[in-house]
DNA sequence: TTGTTTTTACGAATGAACTCGTATATTTGA
DNA sequence: TCAAATATACGAGTTCATTCGTAAAAACAA
């Protein structure tokens, strides 16, 4: 018995990276930050974070009127859902073409490059 | 003056796959590809494939009754376009992030990881 | 207290993606 | 030739994501 994996929309997303960034948030603290980017009604913020709640996405802490909302999807796990997605449909099912693709493309620093050689450096020992 | 950047949909890139793959291919093709995944009906994929042809997505080659359709969006630049999405969202606009991700996620063979290591390398040295 | 602001709840409109049925044209093969 | 199979065109229904207006409850401030 496995828990639907419910695969968060676009806007779903960019609430979600909200959440992520400041462990819980009210309507408000997501509102504010999207209308920087963003313009959408506070209602139209609102009615997302009450369906994301509704899908179990977020939990919602009641305690107090102003509820403050809290992710259940973890960064790490929606992370991995949508690579696998992508590595399918645009990779091959290959993780080192598109491995190859962000490194040729985005200009990485020596030290990130590094980091990332170490990385290697360490699964190939296994 | 832009041309506009159509993203393609989840069923679009499902068909644009097969176009990628082929180079060209007919209703029926793709059709048939579609159907070992996925339960859909002729004119449905029929329909999609008319509006990716509206859209730009495709052209389409009129020659005979049976029409050809030939993928306009190459698959690198939707690669990119997906990926840079990605990083923003999930990724905190870091593609060394991704790459992490990506290499300690999916099991990577030595040949593999040497390749990319190769990649690095070039990297480094410009 | 009482009027203003802030909050949640809810319903409904809009638009996009997807699905399929039906009609019509074309091709195929017995 | 002509019936069956295969192709395209098209319209319409369904579902889902997104948006917003309005109402009611709660908090706040003078």
């Amino acid at each position: 018995m496995s828990i639907k994996q419910t695969k968060p929309t676009e806007s779903e997303l960019e609430i979600l990276r909200i959440l992520w960034e400041r462990k819980e948030a009210t309507v408000r603290d997501v509102h504010e930050e999207l209308s920087k980017t963003k313009d959408a009604g506070y209602t139209t913020t609102l009615k997302l974070m009450q369906i994301m709640h509704e899908k179990g996405i977020v939990k919602r802490d009641e305690t107090n009127k102003t509820h403050k909302y809290i992710p259940l999807l973890s960064r790490e796990k929606t992370q991995k859902q949508f690579m696998g997605k992508m590595i399918d449909t645009l990779f091959q099912g290959s993780s080192t073409q598109l491995v190859m693709q962000a490194l040729g493309n985005h200009k990485t620093s020596k030290e990130e490059l590094e980091e990332i050689q170490k990385l290697i450096d360490n699964l190939k020992r296994q």
